[in-house]
RNA sequence: GCGAGGGUAACCAAGUGGUCAACGGUGAUCGACUCAAGAUCGAUUCGCGCAGGCGUUCGCGGGUUCAAAUCCCUCCCCUCGCACCA
């Protein structure tokens, strides 16, 4: 097998360069590898699914161009290089154990840029090993200055065009790493979302208590302000203006925007009974609460005991000890289902005991919902709704009185992968590509609506997308990347430079040889969009490189998993409709299912994988990428499964011994093989036909199994000592190519080996021939294995040893009865219909339970059957005399055949059209 | 929580009104071949049945229809995404 592959290898070596010609063009590219660790077979399928329609198109006379690249621009490899480094045990045992990456380039890692490196080369072998028919010379790193300069072109238009925009934004931020953090970098807290908080500005005495809330419009309520008195609070000069907050709370506001200095300490219990004012709900108390948490907000918390359970519960607890009675609750939102108070008919309603119930939290997001949803403000307050009044508060208080924004998780804790507490920080001159404008949104979503999006279900997904899509942070400090041209401070981010790359591969392997400094963006400005200018001399080759760009593009289909819908799929819309005219915008999409490995998720980290290189020798190029395809339909989920791979591999066998076997076929030609040429018309059809669609699994089906079942039932047909005949050979020409995309291996082995010349990776695909569809003749033989399947069935139940068979088909007046019933709209008036004519009336009861047994038989069979049936007048009698040596065979008996009409055994009466009598005994 | 997709026999999976007890594949069981194992070939694989049939199934429950895995509603469960990250 090793030898095969190789050999098909070699022969393969050059063979996919693609270069502009006559033919029509396909061109299709798949999301680039991050090449930060060993290949699995998942990766597998992503690229192999794509190779089988190149390698289809190709067959079908396409000049088919698969270009690969790697991407190696972002942060990753840095922190793993960081890690390996300093000696972290997991990421050593992940790179040395299963990446089985060799000691001397493990300690080489320490370099980021050597990861990538090692990897990329690794992936090139191995996709190479899996018989990817793609044009290597077009391959780059996204770190080649080449492409460098093509970033910088793209970011130039971008930023002219407006798309780039300058801003602040709030992002978890680890202080110790002194970097921001994504999710795979925290330790704890993956999920945590950074909520936009209001403070609401207390005045005491010559300082602000600031409460930070969600809720601005519940500020009318306000009846006392909660503090743990056993906090150490500080008093602060937050932009010089003293604040009284925790020490947690004067630590986050310094990372936002903040100068804030500790002037001195305030034990809790000092400020229990102050008294505190604000315009929204005049001079309110501070009470004693065990349950505020230093580390939340500012650490001091607003009391809306009419409309928060928590509060509402708090201050029971506090009066049924008798103290401050005076303080009642304070209501302003009306809501449907609730009392005055909503709290309070809440945490009676579940009866609640005290505020260490469990159930407070269900409770508190119970209250909170439904005022979100269809609370309204009472008229005094304005009587807005709550989604609305929300708003207006915030702005009110943030314009009037003193009210900032404070950014804080919703989540307690979150910790980084160094250890450190992250922050929310607020980045400024942070870059932003402004995804938000609805005029761009509009152009996408334009675009979209005509593109070709398989499977169709994901337009929703993509349509949502585009709607939801917000400003992304488009610039990074850390990582590896191009510099952003105006403001060489920053770093592109690395989705955000791979959107338009599809572009720079049709020309990819003449770029790589021209140097860098040359490709100004004038230079690109002609090769992408036709524009000459003074600055740029167009020479024949830039000509040459112009036009090559006009051939590929735009591209037809892009392939990438579904997970990539959210943000790269949509982005490269926005990036190509912001760049490019009408002429050059994206064709199609496909997008994957995710992989599993023996029913659980694939991933790395967890080690659970299978690295394809070791699924490859294992099993045979071959085999992994009939498996990956075959099992599902690359939109699917699919689950690799070594026992399924296993039995892949038996089925290649099989196709090859089958081959092996045509050799010993003789040259006649009989019905049988004018039977099987036939049904082969419609296997090519359909193979063809699901290729088209990309449904690879079902164009399996066709090529390999549909084939194979009939070639079971044409050796079962075939006379005793025949290897079978010509239409064997015929049959395997056709087979081999229809397989070839799916087994170029075993496929190119064969081909030469059946006498071919040339590549069956450029082979034509096989064409329908009509004149070799013989409907009568699958006809003929369906009707023959239906009664062999019958004959089966009733030997298995009765149990005897027959002496002779007898197969009576039905009389001619039984055909009349069940053509009337197949033509007739109106199944249930049939009936009458036939019974006024006098030959059937006169037959009686048998003419209409034959009519009632032709409607059930009608409804069993397929349709086309029946039209098929009614077309031909298929001469069963003749069938089954003809078939009546191998029926003999079959049963190892007698077999008489004849019409029913003429037979007086009771049995025979039950003959119906395509459904004949069978008489055992 | 929100958005998108999905739940079919031991497993994977086809199937969107009568072709459906439900294609195909896997596994399992039996049989043939073999000294044996493997491979290969044949049969069976919801229940019942000594005549090709009948009964009950397609996440749960309800409804529409002569007829539902397929259409409608309630609920339950799974996968993906929810952003600065590949």
């Amino acid at each position: 097998m090793r030898q095969l592959e190789e050999t098909a290898l070699s022969a393969w070596e050059h063979a996919f360069e693609s270069n502009p010609s006559q033919k029509e063009k396909f061109y299709l590219t798949v999301a680039y590898p991050y090449p930060s660790g060993a290949m699995h077979v998942g990766h597998g399928r992503t690229y192999i699914v794509p190779d089988v329609i190149a390698r289809f198109w190709r067959m079908r006379g396409r000049e088919v161009l698969y270009p690969m690249a790697f991407h190696v621009t972002g942060a990753p490899v840095i922190g793993i290089s960081k890690r390996i480094a300093r000696g972290d045990e997991k990421a050593i045992h992940l790179y040395r154990d299963l990446y089985k990456v060799p000691p001397d380039v493990l300690a080489q890692f320490v370099n980021p840029l050597t990861i990538v490196r090692h990897f990329s080369e690794e992936y090139r072998r191995v996709m190479t090993e899996c018989g990817l028919s793609i044009d290597w010379r077009r391959r780059f790193t996204t770190v080649d200055p080449q492409y460098s300069k093509f970033i910088e072109w793209q970011w130039k238009h971008l930023g002219e065009a407006g798309r780039v925009l300058k801003g602040a934004h709030p992002v978890r931020y680890c202080p110790q790493c002194e970097n921001p953090v994504g999710d795979h970098d925290l330790l704890e807290g993956d999920k945590a979302e950074i909520l936009r908080f209001v403070l609401i500005m207390f005045r005491w005495k010559d300082a602000f208590i600031p409460t930070a809330t969600l809720r601005a419009e519940t500020t009318h309520g306000v009846t006392n302000l909660w503090v743990n008195p056993s906090t150490t609070y500080v008093r602060a000069l937050v932009d010089g203006k003293p604040w009284i907050i925790s020490r947690q709370a004067a630590e986050k506001l310094s990372y936002q925007d903040h100068e804030v200095r500790v002037t001195e300490e305030i034990p809790g219990y000092t400020l229990i009974d102050q008294e505190v004012s604000h315009p929204l709900c005049g001079k309110v108390p501070i009470l004693p609460a065990g349950f505020v948490d230093p580390d939340m907000g500012t650490g001091m918390v607003m009391s809306v005991p009419a409309h928060a359970p928590f509060d509402y519960i708090a201050l029971r607890d506090l009066q049924s000890q008798g103290k401050y009675q005076r303080i009642h609750p304070i209501p302003l939102i009306k809501v449907p289902g609730y009392g005055e108070l909503p709290a309070k008919d809440a945490v009676e309603r579940a009866g609640i005991r005290d505020q260490t119930d469990p159930r407070m939290d269900a409770l508190t997001q119970e209250v909170y919902g439904a005022e979100f949803s269809q609370g309204k403000l009472l008229e005094k307050y304005g009587g807005e709704t709550v989604r609305m009044a929300r708003d207006t508060v915030a702005a009110l208080a943030m314009e009037k009185y003193d009210s900032l924004v404070m950014y804080e998780f919703d989540v307690q804790s979150v910790v980084c992968r160094c250890g450190g507490q992250v922050v929310v920080k607020i980045l400024h001159d942070q870059w932003f590509l402004q995804y938000s404008d609805p005029a761009w949104k509009a152009q996408v979503a334009g675009h979209l609506a005509g593109m070709n999006l398989v499977p169709p279900e994901v337009r929703a997904e993509f349509e949502r997308t585009i709607d939801w899509l917000k400003d992304w942070a488009c610039t990074r400090k850390v990582g590896l990347g191009t510099r952003l041209p105006w403001d060489p401070a920053w770093l592109i981010e690395p989705l955000s430079d791979s959107t338009v790359y599809m572009a720079y591969y049709t020309i990819a392997h003449h770029l790589s040889q021209i140097p860098p400094e040359e490709l100004s963006p004038d230079v690109f400005d002609y090769l992408f969009l036709g524009k000459e200018t003074e600055n740029v001399v167009i020479s024949d080759k830039l000509r040459q490189m112009r036009e090559e760009f006009l051939f590929w593009y735009p591209y037809d289909f892009r392939f990438s998993a579904k997970d990539l819908i959210s943000n790269h799929l949509t982005f490269q819309l926005f990036h190509h409709v912001a760049i490019f005219p009408p002429g050059c915008l994206p064709r199609g999409m496909v997008v994957f299912g995710m992989g599993l490995l023996n029913g659980a998720k694939m991933s790395s980290s967890k080690g659970n994988v299978f690295l394809l290189e070791d699924a490859v020798r294992e099993f045979g190029a071959d085999t992994v990428r009939m498996f990956l395809v075959g099992s599902a339909e690359p939109w699917q989920d699919f689950d690799w499964r070594n026992e399924l791979v296993n039995s892949t591999r038996k089925q290649i066998e099989r196709f090859w011994n089958t081959v092996q076997e045509t050799r010993a076929a003789g040259m006649s030609e009989n019905e049988i093989d004018l039977w099987l040429l036939s049904r082969l018309q419609t296997h090519i059809v359909k193979t063809t036909e699901a290729l088209e669609r990309f449904q690879t699994r079902q164009a399996l089906q066709e090529a390999f199994f549909a084939v194979e079942a009939d070639l079971k039932w044409y050796k079962r047909r075939l006379p005793t000592g025949s290897a079978g005949d010509k239409a064997l050979k015929d049959l395997c020409s056709v087979w081999i190519r229809l397989l070839a995309p799916i087994i170029p291996f075993t496929s190119e082995h064969l081909w030469k080996e059946t006498g071919n010349a040339g590549l069956v990776s450029f082979a034509s695909w096989p064409e329908e021939d009509r004149s070799r569809i013989n409907p009568g003749l699958e006809l003929s033989e369906e009707l023959l294995s239906r009664t062999v399947e019958d004959v089966e069935s009733i030997q298995k139940i009765i149990q005897i040893t027959p002496s002779v068979i007898t197969i009576c088909v039905a009389p001619s007046w039984k055909r009349e009865i069940f053509a009337a019933v197949a033509g007739a709209i109106d199944k249930n008036a049939v009936i009458r219909e036939i019974m006024k004519d006098d030959a059937m009336r006169r037959r009686g009861k048998e003419a209409s339970d034959v009519t009632r047994q032709c409607i059930t038989l009608i409804h069993k069979f397929p349709p086309q059957l029946i039209s098929q049936y009614l077309q031909g007048s298929i001469d069963e009698l003749m069938v089954f005399s003809k078939a009546r040596d191998f029926l003999e065979k079959e049963f190892a008996v007698r077999v008489n055949v004849t019409d029913a009409g003429e037979s007086t055994h009771a049995r025979a009466r039950s003959a119906l059209p395509f459904k004949p009598a069978i008489i055992i005994e």
